[in-house]
RNA sequence: CGGGAUGUGGCUCAGUUUGGUAGAGCACUACGUUCGGGACGUAGGGGCCGCAGGUUCAAAUCCUGUCAUCCCGACCA
């Protein structure tokens, strides 16, 4: 490609709207163009990026034996309301109607329509097992777009779905898919850790995450070094740490604690630690109201509460009215001594002794608190957030924690869908069964802003070569001098014959700007042609995240393109 | 959906407090000088100041409404 005949608008100000450095490069370098809140066009530079993405995960997915196909965006309703899932997607799909009132919505996630191609087309065992996957726009109505393409509403994402006949079937293409993910981040040139998930809406049984590392990641996960256990703070099971309990051990009694609200107000008012109190949060779940009780240095979580409460809708704070009404109090006091609705305790409470409560009632707490003698749990489960420097669940080393970009995720989804919507499949004896479903997703879009976010420097970009737009670039440097041009149009003539995705500036810039704009967009190899062209011999320079201190090496012109070559 | 902020040429922003003919830098066009890390000079083009009402002799500026965008939280590839 020639730079002077490139849509390539590259700005040297960082427009406004953008907070993190990947949305700003990806904007700098003319990636991407923002059109509305979470809707973004992709430029030329950046479809060749998302577009050689999209070539290696079509790669890794046809050598798993995944068949592509392609779906519509525009989705009638019934798929949808047959599965349950207009509703449990409410707002977060976009819905339209069409000429004749007939409901429609942007597909969000297309479990129902694969579920449905193959009850349409497939009834034997013969033909199972069976991976069907597509790359395709999605829609989803985020409650939040952020940061670029890694929270769009309009975003493209490859999405797979396995059939099989039992559940040693789904085990096996559950394990080609984890397998053929592993190869496609690899190749991706990401640095990236799988780990334990929540299936949330998904449903079903297994699942996990492949998570990008990154301090803008807006996933939680918790890994050991030790053992390799990593999970999604959602997930990761915690392990109780026991600390001291209060001196005093005489039975419940109550205390006056004036304008004591906080934690840390009552750490300092009663000279106790936050670990001698346990809190009491009051949860809506659905139309029903129910208590949870963590330590006081612990944070309830809210994945793992909602799944054990059971509860369809979101499970959110209780609004202040009812905390007032349920606890008789103002907010901040509650407790679960006396209180009329189902009180989900920790286990980690089971280990204290002698703690410390609200009392249902303005400025009073208990002390001398113990479960079983003072109230009683309605269940007691690990509903805590696991935190840096407890102990691993396998292997009791110190755990570490991160954020993370979620990039893929897989899920055993069983027959959460085939039930739904009745996907059977003739057995040998003739009966009737039931196929078990897998589905696989990567954020193929979010892949290039996680890409991004691991791979710069303050002069912009640095592309993996597998995904860079352009894997070489020529600059000759002064345009107006004719022996450069000409050996410079050479060498890239050289490069495309050998079929390496070449770029050529011929630009008539200063030689600065064409080496600014050739950094931020990131160009895995740079050749120079500039004042000893005349002894034949160019400058190639690989862009690293050492840039600044890498030399320029001088060589033939022969040897560059070899080297370009080798670097595939 | 709660909290905070911002809307002025393509981009970054000043001007709003205290109303009085719309500004700068970058980008763009032409010419000239330059040419190894985002050059310089001269001359140009481009904006109903987010939108709609209102107050006023006069509104980017004051008032009301509305829309949009971004950030912080609750949700997800």
């Amino acid at each position: 490609m020639r730079m002077s005949n490139l849509l390539l608008p590259t700005l040297r100000e960082v427009p406004a709207d953008a907070e993190i450095t990947s949305h700003k490069l990806m904007l700098r370098a003319a990636m991407i163009r923002r059109l509305g809140s979470g809707i973004y066009s992709y430029l030329p530079l950046g479809l060749r990026v998302l577009q050689k993405v999209e070539k290696i995960i079509r790669e890794e997915m046809n050598n798993a034996g995944a068949q592509e196909l392609l779906m519509p965006a525009l989705l009638p309703a019934e798929a949808y309301q047959a599965s349950g899932r207009w509703d449990v997607f409410g707002a977060s799909m976009f819905k339209l109607k069409d000429r004749y009132d007939r409901d429609y919505c942007l597909g969000p996630t297309h479990e129902e329509l694969f579920t449905q191609t193959v009850i349409d087309n497939v009834k034997s065992y013969k033909e199972y097992p069976m991976t069907l996957y597509q790359i395709q726009t999605k829609y989803r109505d985020e409650a939040r777009p952020r940061f670029g393409v890694i929270r769009s509403r309009e975003f493209v994402m490859k999405d797979a779905y396995s059939f099989d006949t039992s559940d040693e079937g789904l085990d096996e293409s559950y394990k080609k898919m984890y397998d053929a993910y592993n190869r496609i981040f690899e190749r991706l040139g990401l640095d990236f850790t799988v780990v334990d998930a929540d299936s949330g809406a998904m449903g079903g049984s297994g699942s996990q995450e492949f998570m990008v590392k990154s301090p803008v990641g807006e996933d939680g996960i918790a890994y050991c070094d030790c053992c390799g256990y990593a999970a999604n703070y959602e997930k990761a099971e915690c392990v109780n740490a026991p600390k001291p309990s209060a001196e005093d051990g005489g039975d419940m009694e109550k205390i006056h604690t004036p304008n004591v609200h906080t934690i840390e107000e009552l750490v300092s008012f009663l000279g106790a630690e936050p670990y001698n109190f346990a809190k009491t949060i009051i949860y809506k779940a659905d139309d029903k109201y129910i208590a949870a009780m963590v330590r006081g240095d612990r944070e309830i979580n809210e994945v793992k509460l909602k799944n054990l409460v059971g509860c369809t809708d979101d499970l959110e704070l209780a609004e202040p009215y009812m905390v007032r009404q349920l606890t008789n109090a103002e907010v901040g006091f509650a407790g679960p001594v006396g209180l009329d609705i189902p009180v989900y305790v920790d286990k980690e409470v089971e280990t204290m002794k002698n703690f410390i409560i609200g009392a249902n009632e303005t400025d009073m707490h208990y002390k001398n608190v113990n479960i079983g003698k003072d109230f009683t749990p309605h269940t007691v489960a690990d509903i805590r957030v696991i935190e840096e420097g407890d102990a691993c669940p396998r292997c009791g080393k110190p755990i570490k924690t991160a954020l993370g970009i979620e990039v893929g995720h897989i899920f055993k989804l069983g027959t959460k869908y085939s039930n739904a919507l009745g996907l059977t499949f003739q057995d040998e004896d003739g009966r009737s069964k039931v196929v078990t479903m897998g589905c696989y997703g990567i954020g193929v879009t979010r892949c290039l802003s996680a890409a991004v976010e691991q791979n710069n420097d303050e002069n912009g970009i640095i592309w993996p070569v597998s995904i860079a737009p352009f894997e070489a670039i020529v600059i000759p440097v002064n345009a107006k001098n004719e022996e450069q041009t000409e050996a410079a149009e050479k060498i890239y003539n050289e490069l495309k014959a050998k079929g390496i995705d070449a770029l050529i500036d011929d630009r008539n810039e200063r030689p600065g700007v064409k080496f600014k704009d050739a950094d931020l967009i990131g160009i895995p190899v740079r050749i120079v042609v500039g004042k000893k062209i005349g002894e034949g011999i160019v400058e190639y320079k690989e862009r690293t995240a050492q840039t600044s201190d890498e030399k320029t090496v001088e060589a033939a012109v022969d040897d560059v393109v070899k080297f370009v070559e080798g670097k595939r």
